[in-house]
DNA sequence: TCCAGTTTAGACCATTTGGTCAAAATACAT
DNA sequence: ATGTATTTTGACCAAATGGTCTAAACTGGA
C-alpha cells in the first residue's frame, strides 16, 4: 500500500532513463478538470501554488496506486469508483473531483504503466555487445515482473481485451521504437555478432516469457509453490532464460 | 460466430485426446438449473428425449459461444447478461433458464477452455524422441494461439486476475499433470536425449511464447501488421521458436 | 383433444453504479 | 477578520444490471 507507484532506478540494472512520474504527471493538465483557467492574479504565493500542487499530485497518486491495484486485479468493469475511493481512503466525490470519470481514472493509470513498460528496451544501441546488451534486457525485464506485477497485469488485461485506448499508443510510438531496435539487432547479426533470428519474434519471446512469471504467478505458483520474489527461484529463471534465449542467437559455430 | 466451439481434432497434430464438448456436457448436470428431478415416468419416447436434449445442447453451446467471445473480450465485469443473450439472439429470461447466473455461465464456459487447453500436454511420453514430442508440442500450442484465440485469452484473463475460481483446478489437476511430465522430460535428461534444462521453466517458456501469440495479437499485430492466420508469419514464428527452444535443448556437444 | 413437461418471453424489482450538485470546510493573502 | 480560490463532502439521481416471477407457447404422448 506504501510502495511508491514511480519506479525506482536503483532496482534496474542500468535503467538511467525511467522516468518519474511525479515530474512528468506535474505538466500532464487534463487530469484536473476545470481549476479555472484564470490564474489568480497573484493570489497565492509561489511556495503555497507549490505545496499545494504536491499534495494534489500526491493524493492522486494514492488514487492512482489504489486504481491500479484493483484494476490489474478486477478489471475496468469489474472495478467500482467507490471500490477505489475505499481502497484510496477518499470519499468518491473527491476521486471524481480529482478524475472526471472512472475511464479517465484509467487512462491516466495505463498511460502511466505504458510509459514505465516500454522504456528499457530504449537502452538498446548498436555500439552495444549484443550478448551483454540482450542479456541485460532480459534481466531488467524479469526484474520488472518482479518488483511490478500489477502494472504487468493491469497491460496484459488490457492488450488482451483489445486495448482500446492504447491501440494508438501502441501502433506509433511503440511501434517506432520497435523499428528502431529491430535495425540494431540486425545491424548485430550483419556485423556477425549474432545468430541470424528474426529480431521481432526474439523481442515477443522475451516480452514473452519474462512477463509470463508476473502474468501467470498464480498458475506457476499452483505448479511450483514458488514466485519470482524467492531468490533462488528468480536466479533459476533467469538462468534458463539465458540458455534458451541466448543459446539461440550465439554465435558460437557459424550457422548457414 | 457459426464457429463451433469444440475442438476438431483434424486441425491438431496429433491431438488424438481432444474431448468434444458435446459428450461431455452432456452429462454434466448442473447446467441447468431444476428441471424436475422426479423424471416423467415413460412420458416421453427414448428418442424425443435425446432430440430435446441435443436441442437444448445445441443452444446452451450457441450461449456458451457469446459468451466467451464477449468474456475474453470485456472480461465478466465489463460484460453484462443482455449483451449476451443479445449476441446469442435468446432472450435474457431464456439464458437465467438455461444458466442459473452470470457466474454460472461463467463458470461452465471457463472450465470448457480449461479442459481443452491442456490436454496437448497430455501427449508427452517418455518412449518419445524428446525433440519430436517437444516440437510436436510448440506446434499444437502455436496452432491453438492461431485457432482458438478467445479461448487462449479467456483463459489468460482468468488466471492474471487471480484465478479465483481456477485456482482449484490449477493446483490439482494441472500440477499433477506437469508433474508427470516434468518426469518424463527429466528422465530424457538423464537419458542423455537432450540438454540439462529445468523442466518446470521450459514449459512455462512453450506456454508463455505460443499463447503470446494470442494474448498479445493486437500488440503483435500494431507492430508487424500481421497474425498467425498469415501463413508466412505463422511458419516463420513456429521456427523462430523452435531456433529458440529447440537450440536451448538440444544435446549436439556434450555439456557439463 | 387434452394433459403434463419443457421452453420462452415479458413485466417487474431491488441493488449497484457512475456521476452531478450545492454547500461546507480549508487554506491563504490582504 | 474578510474575501477568494481550492478541496472535500454528503445528498441525490438516472441508468444499467442481475435476477425473479408469472404466464404463455410449444412439444409429444395418451
Amino acid at each position: 500500500m506504501s510502495r511508491p507507484f514511480r519506479l525506482d532506478t536503483k532496482m534496474l540494472g542500468k535503467g538511467r532513463r525511467f522516468i518519474t512520474t511525479e515530474v512528468r504527471s506535474m505538466s500532464s493538465d487534463n487530469v484536473t478538470p476545470e481549476t479555472h483557467k484564470t490564474k489568480p492574479e497573484r493570489a497565492f504565493s509561489v511556495d503555497t501554488v507549490r505545496r499545494r500542487s504536491e499534495a494534489k499530485q500526491s493524493k492522486q497518486n494514492r488514487i492512482m496506486e489504489a486504481a491500479l491495484t484493483l484494476f490489474s486485479r478486477y478489471g475496468l468493469g469489474g472495478t467500482s469508483i467507490d471500490q477505489v475511493a475505499e481502497l484510496a481512503d477518499v470519499s468518491k466525490s473527491n476521486l471524481l473531483y480529482h478524475f472526471n470519470s472512472k475511464e479517465q481514472l484509467y487512462i491516466e493509470v495505463i498511460k502511466r504503466v505504458l510509459d514505465v513498460w516500454i522504456t528499457p528496451l530504449a537502452g538498446f544501441s548498436e555500439d552495444q555487445e549484443p550478448m551483454e546488451a540482450i542479456s541485460n534486457y532480459i534481466r531488467i525485464k524479469l526484474e520488472m515482473s518482479r518488483d511490478f506485477p500489477e502494472e504487468s497485469r493491469l497491460f496484459c488485461m488490457e492488450v488482451v481485451q483489445g486495448a482500446p485506448l492504447l491501440s494508438d499508443e501502441l501502433k506509433t510510438p511503440l511501434h517506432d521504437l520497435v523499428e528502431t531496435k529491430v535495425s540494431v539487432i540486425n545491424a548485430w547479426i550483419k556485423a556477425g555478432k549474432m545468430k541470424r533470428i528474426d529480431p521481432y519474434h526474439l523481442l515477443f519471446s522475451i516480452w514473452a516469457t519474462t512477463q509470463h512469471y508476473a502474468d501467470f504467478a498464480v498458475q506457476i505458483e499452483a505448479i511450483t509453490g514458488k514466485n519470482l520474489n524467492n531468490k533462488a527461484f528468480f536466479d533459476e529463471t533467469l538462468n534458463t532464460l539465458y540458455q534458451l534465449i541466448l543459446n539461440g542467437i550465439k554465435t558460437q559455430h557459424i550457422d548457414d
